[in-house]
DNA sequence: TTCAACATACATACTTGTCGGTATATTAGA
DNA sequence: TCTAATATACCGACAAGTATGTATGTTGAA
């Protein structure tokens, strides 16, 4: 086993970036507690107030590096995905996590927007870029699905594209709410019948057959 | 004019109340400053813990009075409208307030619960109560939209009514950050559009004359 | 006259952030 | 390569301010 060097900045920082990340999810940036995160990492205050210059500093840095990577991970990579814009849409929602402590603490995006937004330019400014990316990651798919034929030409790939997120957000504060993962699955259920709806009319009407996956021949949800 | 009495405790409490309730949309019930409201209502500290025992009273207060009401005022008792069921709801959503303040300030109700209801069991109980009679008395009108023919028979009354409530408020949340009232707007159709695709589809294929309000014969959305 | 309704001053706990100082790593020069 | 000089990383007590809540006094209304 490696000795572990006494001094490792880039550490020490990913560390209480992490612990931060946490502590700002459980409680919310404002009643996060400094102390609360030193605790949790071992690490002084002379060290934190070395990596960051304030709590604020902190905070913009959870949004820019820890929320960005995830909003990364699980959905603009997965976007990119081979299939069909609408499956991969299916897939996303379908992986995104359904364990009580996450459905808990929701999507920390949509927890420090509505918190912070309001109160800091500066938060609101970050958050927005991320729900910009996420947004135009979706449109993008949309249209790659329209111009290849599997997306229906009659709808507006940006407005779509908000409407699948805020629906996911919708969703993911019910069931933070209701703390109750059940809510948190009808929710998806219902997302996923929606989003297939966003295909494109088959164009053998009857009889003709195509490649299907198996969620596809679901029964279809009531919209 | 009539003269306004030294002491009329009602009062008091209500307007104790009513700067609560702005304050802690503004910020936040963590960050809400007890100072904050006093100096807006002119009352003292010795008033304000007459009234309420603790902070956390206050809160709850607020949440079983104030956001009560308006929920109250907003969808629970528009819902029991005469009309058909889509329209009334319809007419509920685009009713919506959409100045920009409010958009900023969202709804409360979605606010608070962010905010309190993974830190407050209390909170948590109380909001729900809310969220549950919100949907509750969705799910009823659609009921009675089914048993009269005016609503697909094929939804589930329920998940239809969590489904929109979700909708209501991941659009709140996207309005919120961007603080855009465009966004709201472009929501609000959508999410009317969905609505349309709620009817029950018409019993007379073509030609059948039906009433219709002028909003349902804009296009149909993509859905 | 009695009690609820309010006022004021204060107590206490907790917050973020600072500051002098120390230990370790890195680099420049001989 | 060894060493001196400097930069970086870290420590932890304390400052300064703010939070909620309390103790006690005063006043108006029934």
């Amino acid at each position: 086993m490696r000795k572990r060097r006494l001094r490792d900045p880039d550490r020490t920082r990913e560390r209480l970036l992490q612990a931060a990340f946490r502590e700002v999810r459980r409680s919310g940036f404002q009643s996060a507690g400094i102390n609360t995160i030193l605790a949790a990492t071992n690490v002084t205050k002379g060290a934190l107030y070395h990596h960051f210059d304030s709590k604020e500093a902190l905070g913009y840095a959870i949004v820019d590096e820890v929320i960005a990577k995830l909003v990364r991970d699980r959905w603009l990579l997965p976007l990119l995905s081979d299939g069909q814009p609408i499956d991969i849409l299916i897939g996303i929602v379908r992986r995104l996590p359904t364990r009580p402590a996450d459905v808990r603490e929701s999507c920390p995006l949509l927890n420090l927007a509505q918190e912070m937004s309001p109160l800091n330019e500066q938060f609101r400014k970050r958050l927005e870029r991320l729900f910009l990316a996420w947004q135009e990651g979706i449109a993008t798919l949309l249209r790659k699905g329209q111009s290849q034929g599997t997306v229906r030409r009659d709808l507006n790939p940006d407005e779509t594209a908000s409407f699948l997120v805020a629906m996911v957000e919708g969703h993911a504060s019910l069931a933070k709410n209701a703390q109750n993962a059940k809510v948190w699955e009808v929710g998806t259920r219902n997302i996923v019948g929606w989003l297939k709806s966003l295909r494109a009319p088959s164009q053998s009407r009857r009889g003709g057959r195509r490649m299907l996956k198996k969620h596809v021949l679901r029964q279809r949800q009531g919209f």
